[in-house]
DNA sequence: ATTATAGTTGAGCATAACTCAATAAAATGA
DNA sequence: TCATTTTATTGAGTTATGCTCAACTATAAT
């Protein structure tokens, strides 16, 4: 190297240090552009770095992506388990898991929608390794449902991973409308409707009227009879 | 440039024949190895032609894409209508529409896995041609809803374009999981137990009592006004 | 102060989308 | 049949960006 060139004297951050530092300008980039349309020189410039360093600590740009899902995977899943925990009855628990991704969605929409990008990408390992981290995510509502079929609440032969798709899946359609057209979501009513229509597709109860409605008419009725 | 260079004496075709012979060769392409792992270049040399070629048929990458998926669409919803129209009763229909769905996937997988996630994808043109056509696909299952619903079959209130979430957005999943294992799918089992869950979420019905509970009950109550 | 470690650099490579002026095959017209 | 026009096709660039690597130097260890 010529030795007119200016190198920059660039203040040397630890090996932990500097990759926090890029990982957080990583996702806010991906967050705001997408993945396709972030550059790493775009990442590294606004860190006054060059390249090559964010290639020395991730290897390359879809690793850094993949630190980045994982970091905010890791995030929702404690704060689903943590607020999971105070929630009891199956359908309660539907509703909070529900109205609980809807919200994350609404909060982070456009990281979600890189991240769902990127897990149906072609790249395997990452795909794989993006599946893993959703199944530890969404194996609470499979659990949930699992629960709700041992106490009677469900009826039995319901496929819990059917349910899975059905919640998961629904809400990916919103998140792609509120991406689209960027209106946040009504994170209560359509949690309140999705429940609705899931719980009374798989509930055991035989009767929708109002909780123990029918039960307590038909009961009236014997006595009355009698 | 220099004449000792051979020029390729091709055949040329008309306008259309060449478009329709690339729009083939690109569709075959995408399917086998995605958007991504596809190069213009590629399809040009399949065909014995070379990238400047395909460029100026179809302008960009992306629009020879857009094209592809556009026929795509229009064979499906054509097939949809036609088999639709047979079909009557909104159970029946939510269904067929299902199964078709869930059939077109099996079949055609991998372009269907492009096409979402081109839809998906960062460039706003693209992704709101594709959501037009979608729109129009699946505007037959918002209009089954609908026609339900007046018809006293399923419970006023139902958000027909919830319905339309629940049902493409769990098929969308079958799909991922079919392109991450290869493995087939069971069509009429996924459909039946995703329409039952579906038409139970959504049905009219107030009440299901227990076999012979409800014809138990009309005996004791005539018996009882005799 | 000297040495060792490791964070950082920047030039350069490889690939693939895309452009464009040049060229020749076919169509048109006399 | 020949000349002219049209247009399908070419291939040599250009550009953008992910990625590599050997050189370099700030900092810690001895």
């Amino acid at each position: 190297m010529s030795n007119n060139s200016e190198r920059k004297k660039s203040t040397r951050l630890s090996r932990e240090a500097r990759q926090a530092e890029i990982l957080a300008a990583a996702r806010a980039s991906f967050e705001k552009n997408g993945y396709e349309n972030t550059t790493v020189a775009e990442i590294a410039a606004g860190l006054d770095l060059v390249e090559g360093t964010v290639f020395h600590y991730f290897g390359s740009k879809r690793g850094l992506m993949l630190r980045v899902i994982e970091s905010f995977y890791q995030e929702i899943t404690a704060e689903l388990e943590d607020g999971l925990a105070a929630v009891k009855g199956t359908r309660n628990r539907l509703y909070y898991i529900t109205r609980f991704h809807l919200h994350t969605i609404n909060r982070s929409a456009e990281l979600c929608a890189v991240i769902l990008r990127e897990s149906r990408g072609l790249e395997p390992d990452i795909s794989a390794e993006i599946h893993r981290l959703n199944r530890l995510y969404t194996g609470h509502l499979i659990a949930v449902i699992k629960a709700g079929i041992s106490a009677g609440e469900i009826r039995s032969g319901t496929s819990p991973t059917l349910v899975r798709n059905t919640v998961y899946g629904n809400i990916e359609h919103v998140l792609w409308d509120r991406v689209g057209d960027g209106k946040p979501v009504d994170v209560e009513r359509v949690a309140e409707e999705l429940t609705e229509l899931v719980f009374r597709g798989i509930s055991a109860e035989e009767t929708r009227l109002e909780e123990g409605e029918v039960a307590a008419l038909v009961k009236r009725l014997n006595r009355l009879i009698d």
